[in-house]
RNA sequence: GGCUCUGUAGCUCAACUGGAUAGAGUACCUGACUACGGAUCAGGAGGUUCCAGGUUCGAACCCUGGCAGAGUCACCA
């Protein structure tokens, strides 16, 4: 029989379930995987740290739950050093391990600086986030994408991989091309230093710009005799003029308005290379780039590659041409080449890889892109931090690269969530109700050092220090209030709950390690031997096993790639301690060891609730 | 219309992936040691988990059929 004794304190829980899976094999002999016991931790209204659910055995044992729980328990009390007690409820076997267990896990987890951190894997994962366009500044929903990206990248870090963190800029293109236009028809040689605006909303302005003017040329051409024949000619049967128009904007913009023609020719001289639309093209998004920068600074986040669509969109036509070679793709007789996913598991349909002229479409792009990451990184896997709208899209992406071979396609990966809803509804830019990334910022620092002056405290702090406090503050509250929530949930962001500090928010977990530090400190040297400590309580059970799923709580968001998992994780955490701390005296307790005790356990809290913020890209105050 | 995602307290979100009486926050009401920091803690009230069937010891979770919302079905990006 097999004993299972002094071990690692961080491996009880496979500990136990190999115990179980041991008991149901001598005891009624049916073979169990370790992994598949069911272990949970037991809700507190019952005794015990650790609960076996026993339904699955019944039909093997030919015994009720309740007889087979008290025979697993039994087996698992005798042959388990840690499992000092259990008790049987229904079908539910609760398992109590030993104060001397707990002290053990303390001693180890609190000595151990990293923690929760997995060591190295060699693996390479690379993660795309943020990857906006040049045109406008960043808005709400970027502030989404940009905080799942970090965090997962900081997971994944955590969960042992090296991480590279990217994006794509979409620096080409119409878009851009109308700034450019609106700029130099109208901008009188304007510049960011010259208006004093912030230089990526200098060339959203314009951008801006771009389309009143084209409104308003649109207007006017909707009373001329062209557009009136137009709408009766085409109309459907009871769509108003008004209905009419609104649907043929795109149709006007591409075969009539003036301007749509002018810029559509900017782009065609972009692309021909003319040295003056190239170096306005340089300029505009210098200042975008310069303004991007500033938010990201502020932010706390960084890359470590960018890749430019303008370098990288006529990549992937060789590849194409291969695959055409390999019979992955098939080439119609206009000369388009097209993927035919018709068979593939759950079926996609046929898509076009490169058009009948020969140049490219986005699949295009993308498929050379991968392919250019993997030779500059050799990566084993690729997250795509893009909203839920290019779901199909990801599909088809990995489909096609898993078909021609590509040695990464296994860990390709769309990290998908949903678009930011405001309370009045969707965003939209035409209707001036985005978000500004710079604005939100702002005002969660504002609303920070509102709170701190009516509470009046650290008031004797001076200013660097106090704004550098009051910065964490705000982006915690903003941070996590998006972090928390599920990825692929569509989410409505309320601008007033988004700014809150007291209850399931970023600044509530930092109190818990503020106060933590404040003990800490008053503190000063006392003895952290606990070893003498001989009755832990329940409120520090909880802790304890709290900070024991740390490093499991890691591995699983990191995985699952879903940061959410982390933020809750931490709320968890601090809240159990905030109760902790309002039920037990640390600095008065009640004798020496039980002081010594509750001071690591404190500080052990402290560090993995940082531990556990870092990964989402929450920094912690020393005060508050 | 086809496919995909979502639907849980008034509101914002959880629920260890099929486990015990579905939990937090917020808003509302009530309370907390002359305070190791009250950005905290405790209590009250708040639920047909969209609906109807099914699977089983057990379903918010799996299956079938509906309903509602969103996205997507371009030689756009």
């Amino acid at each position: 029989m097999v004993q299972y004794t002094k071990t690692n304190s961080m491996d009880i829980l496979p500990i136990l379930q190999q115990g179980v899976a041991n008991a149901v094999q001598a005891l009624y002999g049916m073979e169990v995987g370790a992994e598949s016991v069911n272990m949970q931790s037991t809700r507190k209204e019952f005794e015990g740290d650790y609960t076996v659910v026993v339904f699955p055995y019944t039909k093997a044992a030919r015994k009720k739950p309740e007889a087979i729980g008290e025979e697993l328990g039994a087996y698992l009390k005798e042959n388990i050093e840690q499992v000092q007690d259990f008790n049987v409820i229904k079908g539910f076997l609760n398992l109590v391990l030993s104060d001397e267990y707990w002290l053990t896990f303390l001693e180890d987890a609190s000595t151990n600086a990293t923690y929760g951190r997995q060591p190295r894997n060699g693996k390479v994962v690379l993660v795309e986030f943020s990857s906006p366009n040049t045109n406008k500044p960043l808005h709400l929903g970027h502030i989404r994408n940009i905080l799942l990206g970090w965090s997962s990248a900081q997971l994944l870090d955590a969960a042992g991989y090296d991480v590279k963190k990217v994006q794509i800029v979409n620096d080409r293109g119409i878009a851009i091309c109308k700034s450019m236009l609106a700029w130099r028809k109208f901008g009188k040689a304007e510049t960011p230093q010259s208006s004093g605006i912030k230089s990526d909303h200098f060339v959203g302005k314009y951008y801006v710009m771009f389309e009143q003017k084209f409104q308003e040329e649109y207007r006017f051409w909707q009373h001329s005799e062209q557009a009136g024949s137009l709408y009766k000619g085409r109309k459907k049967e009871e769509q108003s003029e008004a209905e009419f128009f609104k649907a043929f904007k795109n149709t006007y913009f591409n075969e009539y308005s003036a301007l749509g023609k002018e810029a559509r020719e900017m782009l065609l001289a972009w692309e021909a290379n003319e040295k003056a639309v190239r170096d306005l093209w340089k300029q505009m998004n210098g200042w975008v780039y310069d303004g991007f920068e500033e938010t990201y600074e502020k932010l706390g986040v960084d890359f470590d590659k960018l890749y430019y669509e303008s370098d990288t969109y006529l990549l992937g036509k060789e590849s194409v041409q291969q695959g055409l070679k390999d019979a992955i793709f098939y080439q119609k007789e206009d000369g388009s080449i097209w993927a035919d996913l018709t068979d593939a598991k759950p079926a996609l349909d046929h898509k076009i890889v490169l058009r009948s002229d020969g140049t490219s479409v986005y699949m295009t792009q993308d498929i050379g892109t991968a392919q250019l990451r993997y030779q500059d990184f050799g990566t084993d896997r690729m997250v795509y931090v893009v909203a839920d709208e290019q779901d199909y899209h990801f599909k088809v992406l990995f489909e096609i690269l898993k078909r021609m071979g590509e040695p990464y396609a296994d860990g390709l990966h769309h990290l998908s969530y949903g678009m930011v809803d405001l309370p009045s509804g969707k965003m939209k830019s035409r209707e001036g109700t985005v978000v500004d990334a710079d604005d939100l910022v702002a005002e969660v620092i504002a609303e920070a050092r509102k709170n701190i002056e009516e509470r009046g405290e650290l008031v004797d702090m001076d200013k660097p220090e106090l704004d550098e406090i009051l910065r964490k503050i705000g982006l915690a509250a903003l941070k996590f209030f998006i972090i928390k929530v599920s990825p692929k949930k569509r989410m409505t962001f309320n601008p007033q709950e988004s700014v809150d500090m007291q209850g399931q928010t970023g600044p509530y977990v930092q109190n818990a390690f503020v106060r933590i530090q404040s003990i800490l400190r008053k503190a000063g040297n006392a003895s952290r031997n606990f070893s003498d400590y001989k009755t832990i309580e329940s409120g520090e059970k909880e802790l304890l096993a709290q900070i024991y799923a740390f490093p499991t709580v890691v591995q699983s968001a990191a995985e699952s790639y879903d940061p959410s998992e982390m933020a809750n994780y931490c709320y968890n955490l601090a809240q159990r301690f905030h109760k902790f701390y309002h039920d037990y005296s640390v600095l008065r307790a009640d004798s020496e060891e039980a002081k010594a005790f509750r001071l690591e356990l404190s500080r052990t809290v402290a560090n993995v609730l940082e531990s556990g913020m870092e990964m989402l890209g929450i920094e912690m105050p020393e005060r508050m």
